[in-house]
DNA sequence: CGCCTTTGACCAGCGC
DNA sequence: GCGCTGGTCAAAGGCG
């Protein structure tokens, strides 16, 4: 795998969880070409306020079907399956960066095909969605004050640079080369990507879902060597995926 | 009892 | 063609 940790700067907003989601039609040099969505996340703060408070984990439920040791990388890639519909194909791999331990990575494969749980049952999990709301508001640079605060399933259509002020993404349409232009894309691909705003929200309460696959994988070497960098080197996070 | 995680085995794609 | 690697399956066990 070509994926790795940059540590570019980029003008994003900084947060103590960030991350990027990419998007692919061509993807796994492995595997055939499968739409994918890569998302970074940056472990901070607020995984852990996440972890404690209990939060429900996801808007879907996931279920771990494997776990394989990647070549390169110390921490292994955990594979799941989404488990709130029996025939969703909706599949995510979570691994840790090799490089940078306070970051998770993401991918997201296939779509959803049923409707989010958020929509479906929006009164019995409202309040975790208000949980992330708040957070997004603590310190969303970018983000306007009306927007998060009303229905879930309004954040549905929204752009994911204004989901999450601890949730930073950027989308990457390989067969587009401006990537400065990434978050109009990203408003178009997410209009278009059943995974869309559903999964995004996924990220940050997956957060403490990942952290608790990786509370484990932090024995392994190298981890705990990581998370003495100062998180501010690691202001951007964007994830080279070198083409097929 | 149902769902989830773990883990080893197997399969498939890719590079040499 | 072979080996390596990633992705998936399925059995077993644990947990609520």
């Amino acid at each position: 795998m070509a994926m790795d940790c940059n540590t570019n700067v980029s003008p994003q907003p900084e947060s103590e969880t960030s991350s990027e989601i990419k998007s692919e039609f061509q993807t796994s040099k492995k595997r055939k070409m499968v739409e994918k969505t890569v998302v970074t996340v940056r472990i901070g703060e607020n995984v852990g306020k996440l972890k404690n408070e209990g939060l429900p984990s996801d808007s879907w439920s996931w279920r771990k079907y494997g776990q394989k040791p990647i070549k390169g990388s110390p921490y292994p890639r955990g594979y799941y399956k989404c488990s709130t519909s029996k025939g969703c194909s909706a599949k995510k791999q979570v691994e840790r960066c090799r490089t940078d331990a306070s970051m998770l990575i993401i991918t997201y494969t296939s779509s959803h095909n049923h409707p989010c749980l958020t929509t479906i049952t929006t009164q019995d999990i409202s309040p975790t969605v208000k949980e992330e709301e708040h957070i997004e508001e603590q310190g969303n640079n970018n983000k306007t004050s009306d927007e998060g605060t009303n229905e879930e399933t309004f954040q549905y259509l929204q752009s994911p640079t204004q989901c999450s002020q601890d949730i930073i993404i950027e989308q990457e349409d390989p067969f587009k080369v401006n990537t400065e232009k990434s978050h109009d894309r990203m408003d178009l691909v997410l209009e278009e990507d059943p995974l869309c705003f559903a999964q995004l929200k996924n990220l940050s309460a997956s957060n403490s879902e990942e952290l608790d696959f990786f509370d484990e994988l932090e024995e392994l070497p190298m981890s705990s060597s990581f998370l003495h960098f100062p998180r501010s080197i690691f202001s951007d996070e964007r994830i080279p995926i070198a083409p097929s």
